[in-house]
DNA sequence: TAATTTTTATATGTATGACATACCACAAAT
DNA sequence: ATTTGTGGTATGTCATACATATAAAAATTA
């Protein structure tokens, strides 16, 4: 007995799992997703009305509208005020422009995101020049045009906006387009505190000449290269 | 008199706006937005109650807790239960994937979506050859090596999975990394379908055994003319 | 009969009040 | 000093009531 009290085993809590801890408006939720899933709705159909869900799941119609409002946050459900509500689009790009505040994102992630602008600037070159038309390059032009006669900084600011926006508006891809238009805040925001700076020494409008030229006359590849050069000047000040 | 009934002049409505519908909780969302904007808030803030909150603007506590629903579930803030809310790090990609639901997802969408793949794949070349190091370099020789020693559909398929994830990881980005990781869902669905069909005529090792050596000693733009080749070959079945 | 207006039923939106309960902080006990 | 007990508190859940916008049905008008 005192051997054992020496001993002093101290019992091992391997096999112990957390127990799950779920809000009773989590379970409506997977019950929810799994029943719309499953149930071969079309963006359009009604869903039952919230009290018929609340007695067919036997809760209250207050959890019931909880993990509704969570869905229409995600955008998955619509409700039509005092209608009822009908399953949507879901729109996998919808929300992001919700949560981007600035202030709040963290420094990785906004040099994750420049790198992603980066990334997709360079990516896009084949679309480009597979979907460039005459009036879109016209429209480039007019652009550059603006943008070398102007000596000023915020209109400077607004044509760099302006020709890369016309851009992907070129690789003639929705979600692409709105992805990129969702990131334009984070950019104007890193903007203000550093890429102004120098704008003096190496003008945005000369490297949009030539991305223009080479889009007009060049290769998908000479594209990527001063795509390449014109953002890594920013982004090397991350 | 009469003349004026026959003229029945049609006034104009131009300058007549659609009154904005917006419901308690849009306001109160707004209101709170604003608010955790200029607050200067921190992630790891506590915020205020929900009662306080309620009180503060003069709303039923119904309506506060419908509006830090919506947040919550973009994740911008997290309750800790029974103990009060606080100011979250947001994550710009956190509700893509329950969003994600290739039954409601329309054609253009997945195309669109494809195509960013492809945009994604082509533009990290620069990243990859920037970032890769041998031991990347080594797990890719792995996977290549089981992929060619197998004869399994599947196991093509698992190892084409784990050879582009294993891109997205050398990257180094982790934002583009969990962009990929949700939309491999949707590529899944998609290869059901169409993908598998002539993996015998053009095996996807092939490309990865070329991919690779191209990583190992050959440059970013040969990378990318692969990376096209290898990834047109689904793109055009869509 | 066709067009317009009025009425009515309905589902969501909002409010109030109540209670359960998990969590933290602090006190008590070993 | 460490563990155990205790209580206050904020969120989570529920029941109930009523407001109201909407669409469809009914009534009215031309």
């Amino acid at each position: 007995m005192q051997l054992a009290a020496v001993e002093k085993k101290t019992p091992t809590l391997e096999k112990l799992y957390p127990i799950e801890n779920q809000t009773q408006v989590d379970k409506i939720e997977i019950s929810l997703q799994e029943y719309f899933r499953n149930g071969d709705f079309q963006p359009g159909d009604p869903i039952p009305k919230e009290l018929e869900l609340a007695k067919a799941l036997g809760v209250s119609r207050t959890s019931v509208r909880e993990a509704l409002s969570r869905f229409k946050t995600l955008g998955i459900i619509e409700s039509r005020k005092n209608r009822g509500m009908i399953i949507t689009h879901p729109d996998i790009l919808y929300n992001m422009e919700r949560v981007i505040d600035l202030q709040l994102l963290d420094k990785g992630t906004i040099k994750d995101i420049f790198e992603l602008r980066l990334v997709l600037e360079i990516g896009i070159a084949d679309l480009l020049f597979l979907r460039k038309t005459d009036s879109d390059l016209k429209i480039l032009e007019e652009i550059v045009e603006k943008d070398e006669k102007s000596n000023n900084n915020d209109e400077h600011k607004k044509y760099d906006v302006e020709f890369h926006s016309m851009l992907y508006k070129i690789s003639g891809n929705q979600t692409i387009q709105r992805f990129q238009n969702i990131l334009l805040p984070i950019f104007d925001g890193i903007d203000k505190n550093l890429y102004t700076i120098n704008i003096e020494e190496t003008p945005g409008y000369v490297y949009h000449r030539g991305l223009l030229n080479t889009l007009k006359e060049g290769t998908p590849e000479e594209f990527r290269n001063k795509m390449r050069s014109h953002l890594m000047q920013y982004f090397n000040k991350l």
